[in-house]
DNA sequence: TTGCATCCTGTACCTGGGTACAGGCTTACC
DNA sequence: GGTAAGCCTGTACCCAGGTACAGGATGCAA
């Protein structure tokens, strides 16, 4: 085993991260390395004599990617089983991936359009000086779309 | 006092509901109406002289407004400081509502424009038939802009 | 007046995504 | 071998935005 050192505290072996470097290194608290790890977003990494964990440096890697996917709109459980279908993808099932990226897309798109409604709204507020909440929404000289935002909690 | 009936249970002052009934029309659990009172979101209506919550029919609307104003992307405290605002403005503070709308919509826009990404994303990673996140995020055959959006990490 | 729907209060619990703390053991460097 | 940084476990707590439940009181129609 060979060891290196890049600052105090770092000399460990070449190839394994203590879970404070990788914490660091991903940006992440050291709590929510542990929180991942009982969520099974984390493989349960190998440990040292003394029981502190030892980390394979794509440890970095994965915690980027789960927050990149929690960027893209998945939930840690939904992240989960994505790295878990990932993981024992024997080349028959289905690509798990593609088919939840098509879910979540449509989800997105939802979200956008939601979201362009309200920019809309915000905005034709602003443009007609409505500010006051409670005046504007009861009485008819106010443009504001509220019934047709109030109604529309189709989803919600 | 007149009194009017629509179904059972329906029977009370014209101009006055039950918690059951606002809640219902409104489409908020009953609990719901408390927790806003408790919030401060919904004024502390009349009593009974049992001690039943006697409403005015415009509180209705009011519960809309605040779920409308749930979906702007407002939370439960801005939206109380929203009502309150209005609520006690003597034409001398500056229309609070104009503010913060203003504030919100910059929120929204920087929301859609994180969505757009994350659509153009997800939509590359389905043109580019990705289907397990570990791997895809390792290899540099993966088109997926994992790395950006991992970096890019610059509010979340 | 009876009977049941509705409502009351208070308190506890839930989800999601973490964060904090106490008390003790390891590791690393000198 | 001393000393401090770092890490361990377990448990508790945080936020928002509610929801659930127990045990009792009211409202109202027949």
């Amino acid at each position: 085993m060979r060891r290196v050192r890049s600052r105090r505290g770092d000399t460990v072996s070449e190839t394994k991260l203590r879970s404070g470097q990788v914490a660091r290194a991903a940006g992440v608290n050291l709590q929510t390395l542990r929180y991942y790890e009982r969520r099974g977003l984390l493989a349960k990494p190998v440990r040292s004599n003394g029981g502190h964990r030892l980390y394979a440096p794509e440890t970095v890697t994965v915690l980027r990617v789960i927050k990149a996917a929690q960027r893209l709109g998945f939930t840690l459980d939904e992240v989960a089983d994505l790295l878990e279908a990932g993981r024992h993808r024997h080349d028959r099932h289905e690509p798990a991936l593609r088919r939840r990226a098509a879910a979540k897309l449509a989800e997105v798109e939802e979200k956008i359009a939601d979201l362009t409604t309200i920019r809309a709204t915000l905005m034709s507020a602003l443009d007609a000086g409505c500010d006051d909440l409670s005046a504007c929404m009861q009485s008819p000289c106010c443009p504001l779309p509220f019934a047709d935002l109030a109604e529309g909690d189709h989803r919600d």
